[in-house]
RNA sequence: GCUCCGUUCGUCUAUCGGUUAGGACGCCAGGUUUUCAACCUGGAAAGACGAGUUCGAUUCUCGUACGGAGUACCA
């Protein structure tokens, strides 16, 4: 049994969207999971829309989605000298030919084709010449098709997709300035490359049929195809810029953890029975074409972010916290300092279980990254009223030398607050809002305990005495 | 126009001829609670339509509708 070898073969004309980043995943699972390699290759043949920052942009998407690529970038334009040399191949045995027709005579006879109602396919008169026939003028040259029988693709997703020959036409190889096409090039790349599963978006579906043609006419092995539905932005139309179709990086800036997005996409046209939530490792043990769908899906933010919930709860906390420095680099938002890493990286304990999003989980750290004087709320400072500050003024000395432990604290408070005669939700609001100066934080304690007693006290303290002067 | 592909709860999906059509997200109700969440319990919610094959179709076949892709000297 030969090796796996799948590759991600994007244009960089553009950031890295969703969709290409799905098929990217799917060729790393698939390769990963089967001891194979993933490649990758970026098609910048059409010079006029390449750019470098796209290509940066991919690698960067990749990066951050943890898709890890064997071997150098490929780049498809650099191998130009070996896609002309299998089209005059092709030319030499006779299963390719030079056309001179020009631009305008195809678009005339596309347009009378059009016209008739008969099929625009352009039939080149120069298919059958005489090279002696041959003008002294630029040529494409043109795969000369099978024109009839039929090509059957054995697409693992799609079954066995059977095409008439007589509506494949004869496709160009080479322009006439000598640069090789798109069509020629992913076939001679794959091939070179030993790439054994082609797995990409079903819109190369029908391309599949014509590049069969070039494998065959060079008797070269075909790959095990596996064209995958494309996804669907959440009103079900195409994906486009307007909605849903944001690059990567833009995800990393919302906040999405990086392992919850790959599971989201993961599950997102593939599924392996019910479940829903899973690691890495289990996506590659699971990962394989029989459980991918048929049908286009819709982008979900809601799953997402559920997902990505489910995630940080079970990342570790150095990791947790590398991760949101990274997204908050993505974001444009200040770098923490060391007290704010510190501290949120103690809070993480009781953060991390309830933030879908690293916003949502920065929100949350508020009392823990806040330095200096508590700005108070609206909807806490209502907590704070005299009566509170007063109850604040008699609570704090009582704390000064507990020792600062949850068990210790809980007891303390709650006598605090039976020995008042108040239920202990009392006494929770106004604590609230002199640690945190919101109404709404996590666990009292929780907030207590990673503040320290210092800084705890320091805040009720500040509270008790506010209005005073 | 022509060729190809697709269609199960709002969304992602399971089902490989026989199920009360299952799960997840979301939603609704209740519970728990120290606020917000989280969490727990329960609930509503689906086979595009029409034929055919079959004892029996969500599942197989055909047609229609709708959606998508391709049809470039783009990738």
């Amino acid at each position: 049994m030969t090796a796996v070898v799948t590759r991600f073969a994007p244009s960089p004309t553009g950031y890295l969207h969703i969709g290409g980043a799905r098929t990217a995943l799917f060729n790393w699972l698939y390769a990963r999971g089967r001891g194979g390699k993933f490649l990758l290759r970026i098609e910048d043949t059409d010079r006029a829309r390449s750019t470098p920052e796209a290509s940066a942009a991919i690698l960067k998407g990749m990066d951050w989605l943890g898709l890890d690529f064997d071997g150098e970038v490929i780049s498809q334009f650099d191998r130009a000298d070996r896609h002309a040399e299998v089209a005059n191949e092709l030319l030499s045995k006779g299963a390719a030919y030079k056309c001179f027709s020009t631009q305008d005579e195809i678009e005339t006879f596309r347009e009378a084709a059009r016209a008739a109602g008969t099929s625009t396919h352009f039939q080149s008169p120069w298919r059958g010449a005489d090279p002696s026939s041959y003008p002294d003028a630029p040529y494409v040259v043109r795969l000369k098709s099978a024109t009839t029988g039929e090509t059957v693709i054995h697409d693992e997703v799609q079954g066995d997709v059977r095409i008439k020959n007589e509506n494949l036409d004869d496709m160009v190889l080479l322009r006439s300035d000598g640069t090789p096409v798109y069509m020629l090039a992913v076939v001679v790349d794959d091939h070179d490359m030993g790439v054994t599963h082609v797995i990409r978006g079903d819109d190369h579906l029908n391309n599949a049929a014509r590049q069969i043609g070039i494998y065959s006419a060079m008797g070269w092995d075909l790959p095990v195809y596996a064209h995958i539905p494309l996804i669907h932005g959440p009103d079900g139309k195409k994906l486009s810029k307007r909605h849903g179709a944001l690059g990567v990086e833009e995800y990393q800036a919302m906040g999405y953890c990086s392992a919850g997005m790959r599971n989201y996409l993961a599950r997102l046209g593939w599924s392996h029975g019910d479940d829903e939530f899973f690691s890495d490792a289990q996506a590659k043990e699971w990962f394989g074409t029989d459980g991918i769908g048929k049908s286009p899906a819709r982008f979900d933010f809601k799953k997402l972010e559920n997902i990505c919930g489910q995630h940080n709860a079970v990342t570790d906390d150095a990791a947790l916290l590398h991760e949101i420095q990274l997204y908050r680099q993505s974001a444009g938002l200040p770098a923490l300092n060391d007290v704010q890493s510190q501290r949120l990286k103690a809070a993480l304990y009781c953060l991390k279980e309830r933030a879908k999003t690293f916003p949502e989980l920065l929100d949350k750290a508020h009392f823990a990254l806040i330095e200096g004087p508590v700005d108070v709320e609206d909807k806490a400072a209502k907590h704070l009223d005299t009566v509170s500050r007063g109850i604040l003024r008699t609570l704090t000395p009582q704390l000064q030398n507990v020792s600062w432990t949850r068990d210790e604290l809980e007891a303390v408070l709650n006598r605090f607050a039976e020995e008042n005669g108040m239920k202990f939700g009392k006494l929770a609001g106004p604590l609230r809002a002199a640690l945190a100066g919101r109404a709404a934080t996590p666990s009292v304690f929780d907030m207590m305990l990673v503040l320290g007693r210092d800084v705890s006290l320091d805040r009720l303290n500040q509270a008790a005495s506010k209005g005073d002067s």
